[in-house]
DNA sequence: TTGAAAGCGCTAACAA
DNA sequence: TTGTTAGCGCTTTCAA
């Protein structure tokens, strides 16, 4: 066996058991009790005594074992975040991405972890409502929930603090108090996207809309009849948020009403296969149709013929949202706490994050 | 104080205290050791015994705390994912989720956690240190490594198995025989584009290369010239995977050889710029200029004008394999074992996984 | 086959 | 201000 000499340094042997706050203790020559003070913030330790503690924290390359920790504080610092979406959209859109980066900003930022659940069968639910049972996370993100979801259901029997991205669409949902959601404002921004293609004096406008079993679908066709209370039904057909389905759905339009002259697609996919169904049917745009999309990805908005005017919406900035909602109710030791963080003090509520039109070439 | 009575169900009040081994010992009418024996396996538990203690256990709930366990087994369960990306592509592209997803089924298949750390600055790469030498995961999946990059250094440090995603670039690494990677094959895939082309009889075939300090750009440039090791310099322009980065590069090579007839780009979003390029130059594709893209990127490739022939690569395949390739130095006793699953056995080697053609219009 | 008991590494009363 | 001590909930020898 080679040298048994104790090697002091923050680069020590790998196979060598990691040191514990006993032999910190041991080093420092103080006791348990006054390293893990120090080691928490060393509030009330005597400054020589702390800085010979940090030393030989330093010297031995302490690093506290969590699982002990959660063992008596009961807290994890982590944070489920678990996506309810089988292999669709959401892995082919930028938006999940750039959801859990806002997440993933917050948190860390806050020193917590984000553990990372994807449910695709009932398996999958299963093994997330015990995961969540369990007790390894602090609270939870829950994502594109399908109609009567039995995710929050699970959380809060087992009395897990969560928020939940995008409204929830079933009944109920909305009265619920306990059921906080962040969400952009999906019906703030079909309007926006009308109103500038009325301002531009298009007469027929149409809509393409997305799968009307989600709510993110269902309000922004609600802001499409908000600018437009008294349109033809025809001029609404209904599509499923990729670019073959924008296009069956611009074909239907333009088989019912030739005279269109302006649709607003409810995403940026859905008006991409829509640009291509009106090229292939001879009309320009924007000159004899005017199209919006919806979402602003720049990948597709960015890079269509003509490029696409859009609705903005931040969705990095969401994800921090939902992060610092959840994080309010852990800290907090109530609802009350914790002002100033950009959210209305006096109990969790939900949060609306606003939307923008960007004009583009399309109209 | 209402009923103080014990629910004995699954259901019950959030706020009592979780039931433990000890309080289904105590239904059971058995000790702590043997209620842990059933829990685990049921393993030399006789089926009487069993079935009391399985009872009791439902009975009540009973989830066990990970903790407690991982403080004695010295077994989290849970895998980190680094990625070291600092804002830009893989939180634009479809990669990062499709790699997500394969990681994450391939790791749930095995009843492990995923935990995910983004890297932005050299502040949160001591963050991801520290929590990977704090011993809270088993393991690491490190991704987009950039030059010498850290991260490898300090898991080996502290002990801790990990595989890379995407061929390491610094010198050396590829001779550490320790550093197991998982990529796709950038090479080949590049020789399959650049060989089409030429089978359809063009004559100058030139490549938009991604930024040249990337390994995956480096590849696929070395594919093209193995199809044309004599290749003109001047038809070999550099851009950064982006549609403008490949646009410009385009607008380059058609000023160096406005005779060019074919081209080559390294990465889907390069090709679309360089479409646009080309569309505004008045060459018709593919009659006059033929393009092939790489990724297979179903978002842009699927919808430019016309739609893009480029390179597959199975983006979540490698994820799983990753994972897959992790897992096996976890669980095995050591190099050698667990044979069977796809891998060679005798050790753990780096993996390519294969790239194909996809025919679309663009040539 | 079962149980008793030690202990994983840490925090948090409580005493000194 | 510091130390002593009792657990947190689990696994795992070791004896019975």
């Amino acid at each position: 066996m080679p040298e048994q000499t104790p090697r002091p340094t923050a680069e020590a042997d790998p196979a060598a058991p990691r040191p514990t706050l006993e032999s910190v203790a041991e080093r420092a020559g103080v006791s348990r009790a006054t390293v893990s003070r120090v080691v928490n913030g060393g509030a009330g330790v005597r400054e020589a005594l702390r800085e010979k503690v940090q030393r030989a924290v330093e010297e031995l390359g302490y690093l506290p074992n969590l699982a002990a920790r959660t063992l008596v504080t009961r807290r994890n610092h982590a944070v489920a975040v678990v996506v309810a979406e089988p292999g669709s959209r959401l892995f082919s859109d930028p938006f999940f991405a750039q959801h859990l980066r806002g997440i993933g900003r917050e948190l860390s930022a806050a020193d917590n972890q984000m553990v990372l659940m994807m449910v695709e069968d009932q398996h999958d639910y299963e093994r997330v409502g015990r995961y969540l049972a369990g007790g390894h996370v602090d609270g939870a993100l829950l994502f594109s929930l399908h109609q009567p979801d039995p995710l929050p259901q699970m959380a809060r029997k087992v009395g897990l603090p969560f928020v939940v991205g995008g409204r929830p669409g079933w009944p109920g949902a909305e009265s619920d108090r306990q059921l906080v959601y962040v969400d952009s404002d999906n019906r703030g921004g079909a309007r926006l996207a009308v109103g500038h293609l009325r301002s531009l004096g298009r007469g027929a406008i149409a809509t393409i809309t997305g799968p009307l079993d989600q709510t993110s679908a269902l309000d922004r066709l609600d802001g499409y009849r908000d600018v437009l209370p008294d349109g033809d039904p025809a001029l609404v057909a209904e599509g499923d948020f990729t670019p073959d389905g924008g296009g069956r759905a611009m074909a239907e339009l333009l088989a019912r009403r030739p005279d269109l002259d302006a649709v607003f697609a409810a995403s940026d996919a859905m008006a991409s296969g829509a640009l291509r169904v009106l090229r292939e049917a001879g009309r320009r745009v924007p000159e004899d149709v005017a199209v919006v999309g919806f979402d602003d990805v720049e990948s597709i908005a960015d890079w269509t013929e003509p490029p696409l005017t859009t609705v903005r919406q931040d969705i990095e900035e969401m994800g921090r949202l939902m992060a610092r909602l959840l994080l309010r109710r852990l800290d907090g030791t109530g609802p009350a706490s914790v002002p100033a963080t950009g959210l209305r003090a006096g109990g969790p509520t939900s949060v609306i994050t606003p939307t923008r039109l960007v004009r583009r070439a399309s109209a």
